[in-house]
DNA sequence: AGGCGATGTGTACAATCGTCTACCGCTACG
DNA sequence: CGTAGCGGTAGACGATTGTACACATCGCCT
């Protein structure tokens, strides 16, 4: 019997979450899960005595916080989502100066040329990014076909709006006589989609990974290029012979 | 105390894998588990006692023919992935008469125009063939990034061989001035996965079946069309104006 | 006929699981 | 100052799990 005695929580007086150790309660459950997840098991399968013991609590502290193990769950993936979502964000803006402006671009082999340059930057981005939050990407990817459909969805949504603000920020660059948004919005999905299993390889083969990223950015300018020739089919016609 | 006692295995004097009812109880196990892993849990996190169940076994009899449960995911994976290859190879090969050779073809857009009809019996083929083998398909995305190293390599190289495959397929049909064969093999490579995104929404989203095959047939060939386009981007200043 | 190996069954046990009930201490608020 | 509620702990319950051991049948080989 250590009589131990509960301790409440000692939070400091710091007004605004501190970024630092003291973390709450909540937080240390959700990254415990999270860590666990990562490398032992997926978040649905994970024992409710595991996280807590990972945790460093108590298993009936899990009670006071989460109803069930999809409760826990979606508060990981949103708290994470909304992280990501607003750092690719932040990031795909930062080197977008006038110099990649391309209103005033008109022809299309000069337009190829500087979404080559774009394309670069951004796939060095997300894989900057995703090393960043490596446990983060491997389990939404793994939840995202998971047994749980209540996490399926809320990371299928999370998807989308990054596809969603990825279609928006091309279609604010590119001249829209080039391209059609309802084809810029299923490239963005496709190149979502794709740059997250990328990003794992990336993740789980680091000898490989200027290969890797060579590939995505070829992947992505194929589809570039596909999506613009299909729109001037009668260019290829030049080639005829 | 049912003093039920053992029956062995009374095997029917059937010669060669009788198609039918009286599998044997490693297929029985087999079939368990995939049943379980496609409407429960993951492969890996299933239970002994649980899949013994479903097999109407005892538990202790899974002992014999596995060791432990990788052994009986690499099995199901093995058994399932020689099907898949050889049936979708077999109907690959099905429709493509000598109507579909492409050896005389000089003209790209009349390259295109063919490939069109190809990818859409193609696309028709593999959707068909994947409605046909749901648990398998969704238990094998769902492992390609699950929790076990040893699953997950074993799918990975079911998908690589299965790209190799389409890969070969596409270089006899298409005349080689029109590709790479580093290019078809990485394009097939993301179309084997994407196919297998596409496919999952198919098999969960009926009602969305054929607007989701359109999507699918428009992303390979915007594909083909930019492998095609970034071998020969003169033929785009054409448009230039 | 006899033995052997593969297949299947039953019982048992310790460990772990999710959940319930009871208790403690801190903090905020009236 | 009192008290309600939140965050945390301890212990116990019945159920389920993985594994071990001991048996019972069958087919096949010698």
């Amino acid at each position: 019997m250590k009589k131990n005695s509960g301790s409440g929580r000692a939070r400091p007086k710091a007004g605004r979450t501190p970024p630092e150790a003291p973390r709450s309660g909540r937080q240390k459950l959700m990254a415990a899960a999270l860590q666990l997840a990562a490398t032992t098991r997926s978040l649905a399968s994970l024992g409710l005595r595991e996280v807590a013991r990972q945790a460093g609590l108590n298993p009936n502290t899990f009670y006071r916080h989460f109803k069930s193990f999809d409760d826990l769950g979606l508060a990981v993936i949103e708290a994470l989502a909304g992280e990501l979502r607003q750092g690719l964000r932040e990031r795909r803006r930062r080197p977008m100066g006038d110099a990649l402006r391309l209103d005033d671009v008109r022809d299309p082999l000069e337009l190829m040329r500087r979404a080559e340059a774009i394309v670069e930057e951004s796939v060095a981005l997300v894989l900057e990014f995703v090393t960043e939050h490596q446990q983060a990407y491997v389990v939404g990817i793994r939840e995202l076909h998971g047994t749980s459909p209540v996490l399926r969805a809320a990371l299928r949504t999370v998807f989308d709006d990054l596809a969603r603000d990825m279609a928006e920020d091309v279609l604010e660059i590119v001249p829209p006589q080039f391209v059609d948004a309802d084809a810029v919005h299923g490239i963005a999905t496709v190149v979502i989609r794709e740059m997250a299993f990328y990003s794992l390889d990336y993740l789980e083969q680091p000898q490989r990974r200027e290969q890797i990223r060579i590939e995505a950015q070829r992947f992505i300018l194929m589809l570039l290029w596909g999506a613009m020739a299909m729109r001037m089919p009668q260019a290829l016609r030049a080639l005829a012979r």
